[in-house]
RNA sequence: GGCGGCGUAGCUCAGCUGGUAGAGCAGCGGAAUCAUAAUCCGUAGGUCCGGGGUCCGAAUCCCUGCGCCGCUACCA
């Protein structure tokens, strides 16, 4: 059993206005789900929880765009996602919406505490409004003149100088929604006093001794150049609505999406709560509770979120605990061969997408995959050439060969049951040496979320077994030396055994498969499981090829 | 502009707190035939971007130059 019994991890909410591709799966919501499944696996009480992140100001010009409601829109991606997600073996035990009544009324009471215990502070400013679209604009809808270059520039920073934009300071402004010339107005706000955490923030960080050196330094350099309090509210009808129905100045407003999306996390920890029959304050076992580590896990867009901001928050609540760990990676960009590597990009078509992939693609390969180029430090990119090759190369011909090898020569030699293994055999007791220190070597690098490390550990086991079983020759021992054969194929099942319940977090649906081979049930697939042999005389179910080619 | 990252074999990358350069793939040579021709063995291949410095000793620490990249607060 690793460090703790009980974790909570979270997969950052994927925003209700669009597809998934590749990238968002490697980044955050894979990593997460073979975390969460090697937790469960090693016996641990997990709460893995996703939804969507419903607000934001994108869903309702989709909804303006296509005559819809933004209800309708975001329903509609929530759907598509789950559908994904579904596709690929990532099991939340929860995928929530933040537009639920629920997560308002949560939301709206953090609110009121972080009110409350004065981190709040109301500010009138000015802002531009699109008259036509009848809504305030958020900086980057306005286009203009840069004031320092004087090329065309966003309202929220120039492309070509890099300097930050007051979108009122834009030469020449439009709107990017409607065209329109953006009039001046006035408006008040409520900003949140983060900076004044900044000690706090600075410290706890600073302490954090397991995180990943990008996440901790970025958070750190961001700290260093200071916090300004931050907005928190928008002009808008469609969001958790600002709670203080005493102010007149709250009227027609709602909360910014980055401070009600992160709330969502405890509210779906509550809904999932709920649908198990119990009381939905029970999330409080969970989140106010220090025995239980909270992991978040996203990309690296969403470090100033996850590593500032959503702390501050939860400091200037002050009743829940912190996050123990920011599990951040990187990007993963696009290259098609020949090509340059792109990010991934709708219009220019360089992103695969998950629907589009699980027409004719299997989901392993893939998890595999991202694993594998997983930008745990570093970008790197998506290459269809590459992903074809380990499929072909490490997993159907390392992997698969050696499971299905094993398994056929199991069926037509040992009647297909586990042999009782015959004479010792020093390179066998080799095997079991290194299996029984297995599991908790790749749980190791797993609690370390070294997860491409972790999955490389169970490729060498499989190239473990096929050098193993080249070396032992089974298919000459069978005649002059029987007793050596069955030691041979013993000790090979009991490297299949721990391949499907080692590879589960990585490629649950070829696990599965694996498992179904052995007959094994789920009472013995717990992660230490893998270091025990496989008692003689147990039936083993036939086995077919785990992986196809690809092309 | 500010902050940060990266540059190691032909390719993709590992190399934690400094102690004689590693893996996979591709290449070359061989073995084997149980297996989805899937495997295994052997071999070759690198002034660890350049330059300085610290040290008995640096891919690893410091400085500097070059090249690539990201973030800069609503793209995972």
């Amino acid at each position: 059993m690793g460090p703790h019994d009980r974790v909570l991890i979270t997969a950052a909410l994927p925003y209700a206005n669009g597809n998934l591709h590749v990238g968002h799966i490697g980044g955050s919501y894979l990593p997460a789900d073979t975390y969460a499944r090697y937790c469960r696996s090693a016996g641990r009480e997990v709460l893995f929880i996703c939804g969507s992140d419903d607000h934001g100001v994108p869903a309702t010009l989709t909804a303006r765009t296509e005559g819809c409601t933004p209800r309708e829109v975001v329903t509609r991606y929530h759907e598509a996602q789950v559908k994904d997600f579904q596709g690929l073996g990532i099991r939340f035990d929860i995928y929530g919406s933040t537009s639920s009544p629920q997560h308002a009324a949560a939301s709206q009471e953090f609110f009121l505490r972080v009110h409350r215990n004065g981190f709040l502070e109301k500010r009138r400013t000015k802002q531009l409004y699109d008259a036509q679209a009848g809504i305030f604009l958020p900086d980057r809808y306005v286009t203009g003149t840069c004031p320092f270059c004087g090329q065309s520039a966003l309202g929220d920073q120039c492309e070509h100088c890099g300097k930050d934009q007051d979108a009122l300071e834009l030469i020449a402004p439009r709107s990017a929604i409607t065209g329109s010339v953006p009039q001046v107005r006035e408006t008040t706000h409520w900003y949140f006093r983060q900076d004044l955490l900044e000690g706090k923030l600075r410290e706890w960080l600073a302490a954090k001794e397991s995180w990943r050196a990008p996440v901790q330094n970025f958070a750190l350099g961001m700290l260093k150049q200071g916090l300004k309090s931050r907005a928190i509210t928008r002009d808008l009808s469609w969001g958790v609505p600002v709670p203080l129905p005493e102010d007149p100045d709250a009227e027609g407003k709602v909360l910014y999406v980055w401070f009600d999306a992160p709330i969502g996390y405890v509210t779906f920890t509550a809904d999932l709560l709920e649908e198990r029959g119990q009381a939905r304050e029970r999330y409080a076992d969970w989140w106010k509770n220090p025995e239980v580590p909270i992991y978040h896990f996203i990309g690296e867009d969403n470090i100033v979120f996850h590593a500032l901001m959503w702390p501050a928050m939860l400091m200037a609540e002050g009743t829940f605990q912190l996050p123990a760990n920011v599990v951040a990676n990187c990007f993963v960009n696009f290259q098609f061969p020949g090509h340059d590597e792109e990010k991934m990009s709708k219009s220019r078509g360089t992103a695969v997408w998950i629907h589009e992939y699980l027409r004719d693609g299997d989901p392993d390969p893939l998890r595999y995959y991202l694993t594998f180029i997983a930008p745990e430090a570093q970008r790197t990119a998506f290459k269809p050439d590459d992903l074809a090759r380990r499929t072909n190369d490490e997993l159907v011909g390392t992997f698969g060969n050696f499971i299905h090898r094993t398994l056929t020569f199991a069926a037509r030699y040992f009647d297909g049951k586990v042999p009782e293994p015959g004479i010792p055999v020093a390179e066998a007791e080799e095997v079991q040496t290194h299996l029984k220190a297995l599991p908790r070597l790749v749980g190791v690098e797993l609690d370390a979320f070294r997860l491409k490390s972790a999955m490389g550990m169970v490729m060498d086991l499989a190239r473990m077994g096929n050098r193993f079983f080249d070396y032992q020759a089974p298919w000459k021992q069978r005649k002059e030396d029987p007793a050596r054969c069955a030691t041979t194929l013993h000790t090979c099942l009991h490297i299949v055994k721990a391949l499907a319940i080692l590879s589960e977090p990585f490629m649950p649906f070829t696990s599965e498969k694996a498992a179904g081979f052995l007959g094994l049930s789920a009472g013995e697939r717990g992660w230490a499981a893998a270091a025990t042999p496989l008692e003689a005389g147990r039936p083993l179910g036939a086995a077919e090829p785990l992986f196809r080619k690809i092309e």
